[in-house]
DNA sequence: TTTTGAATTTAGACTCAATCTTAAAATAGA
DNA sequence: TCTATTTTAAGATTGAGTCTAAATTCAAAA
């Protein structure tokens, strides 16, 4: 599963006319490590682990910077925004209970077939979602 | 296509041991007619024109017993939050260039195939988004 | 129809995520 | 190393959404 790639971003940045920094660079590793889907804040706070004064815009702005690159997606769930450093075509799984939001590759679900959609529009790609309740949540009852 | 019935909510509220109020009736009203999915702040506006002080919060938390209920959905596109009032399983497709969020009926999207899902978890519905530009957008390139 | 108590409304204060601003600092290239 | 340009930090600002308290409205019972 293809996910976010230091060195995809390392030269993305510079071909983009930006320069790459250490506060950039610790976003996008934590990102990449990150095997969950964090919030903006929870990126500020692994951040300020190792760059105690990183600040809320410089967050803000990267994390902006990826999703517009397509480097990241971004999820709502519940009224809360997270991102997703998965790049490849997959769908969610989101519980209904605790809330939790899992990946599910995009082989799990078989192709979708579109007849024609109303006005013709030209699709470029399709996520599924699907809701439920999560096996940790049925054993807990 | 069932759509939010204003003769159900009467229904309903009293159930729950609510109470059927003017500016509730036109908040439902007004999303009973709604083609499109506005946001809070349409519906707000929208019910001002017929009681010129409703209050914002009336409307948020008139929104939020129907979303609750599920006479509503929540729809999170590209920051902003709507509410569809079609109640039927359904699909949307947004437009990647007007930010315009129109359904799909779920008849044109064959029922999909769930294999087995990581973790087995208990599945009870699921929505597909699909993404491109839409009909108008490709004329106007 | 009137009374009565619970639910609802309003207006504005409040919260919190996200954005903006500006001076200072760091970066990449020459 | 030097310099132009980008980026950063810190805090101010915005705006959606929630909360609060006092006044009002609803509907069930008398």
């Amino acid at each position: 599963m293809a996910r976010l790639q230091a060195q995809t971003v390392e030269t993305m940045v510079t071909s983009y006319g930006l320069k790459m920094t250490p506060q950039r660079r610790a976003i996008v590793e934590f990102l990449q490590a990150s095997r969950s889907h964090p919030t903006a804040d929870e990126v500020l706070t692994a951040v300020n682990q190792k760059f105690p004064m990183t600040s809320r815009a410089t967050v803000y702005n990267t994390l902006n910077w990826l999703k517009g690159s397509g480097l990241v997606r971004e999820v709502f769930e519940a009224g809360i925004v997270r991102y997703d450093p998965n790049v490849t075509d997959h769908h969610h799984f989101v519980c209904r209970r605790c809330g939790k939001v899992e990946d599910i590759d995009s082989e799990a679900i078989g192709a979708l077939q579109f007849d024609s959609l109303p006005g013709n529009p030209k699709i470029e790609n399709y996520q599924v979602t699907v809701r439920g309740i999560c096996g940790d949540c049925q054993q807990q009852k």
